[in-house]
DNA sequence: GCGACAG
DNA sequence: ATCTTGTCGC
């Protein structure tokens, strides 16, 4: 599949787009809308589900659930091509903006620094975060309190924070930096992870 | 060349 | 992701 001329090409627009990825500061002050989205699958239908949380109180403003036909099947690394366009189309049926997106995989933790996160913050104009359960590439850096430093050939691309046995992954997608993975963990205490299993939930019901 | 590989 | 029973642990 690596060698498949449909994964050059896919790869290749993916590195192109990752050059318009932007990483810089963006400030998580209180009272900030975070979208969680997520989808669920069962052969070609995808269910998608998303929740628009104010932050810190960690208040549900909105939620969006929709399901649709995927025409491209899971690609380690091409992960955006099943989900983006899913992703997308639940930003636009949200009635409010939100002032950041936390989708379900990786960001700029990407071996062409252009996951899911990027893509879907590039293509909606919006600050975006990835948060993923696994590793797709890199390593963790491990430091105190259960956090660490995801590291991509010697350069900071995410944090990992532990909960308990679990470790989670957080990488900028778009318009945002480490400092905003740090503030998106202190507003929802640790646990952001619980703002997108709520979207995933949501998905499947 | 070999293994690893987000959801 | 999803298919799935019992089982380990707080």
């Amino acid at each position: 599949m690596v060698r498949d001329p449909l994964y050059k090409f896919f790869a290749d627009v993916q590195r192109v787009l990752a050059r318009s990825v932007e990483l810089r500061h963006l400030h998580l002050a209180d009272g900030i809308r975070v979208c969680a989205i997520d989808a669920s699958y069962s052969e070609n239908r995808v269910r998608v589900g998303a929740v628009l949380w104010e932050l810190p109180s960690m208040t549900a403003l909105e939620e969006v659930r929709f399901s649709g036909t995927t025409h491209f099947p899971y690609i380690p690394g091409l992960f955006y091509l099943r989900e983006g366009p899913f992703a997308a189309e639940a930003f636009r049926r949200l009635s409010v903006r939100p002032d950041l997106l936390l989708l379900e995989g990786h960001g700029v933790a990407h071996p062409r620094r252009a996951g899911l996160a990027s893509i879907v913050g590039l293509v909606t104009g919006t600050p975006a975060v990835g948060i993923a359960k696994r590793l797709l590439c890199g390593t963790v850096v491990w430091g105190e309190g259960g956090r660490g430093w995801v590291e991509l050939k010697g350069e900071r691309v995410g944090v990992a924070y532990r909960v308990g046995t679990r470790v989670y992954y957080l990488s900028p997608g778009h318009m945002t930096d480490l400092e905003t993975l740090l503030e998106l963990l202190d507003l929802t205490g640790g646990r952001p992870h619980e703002l997108v299993r709520r979207a995933h939930e949501l998905s499947r019901s």
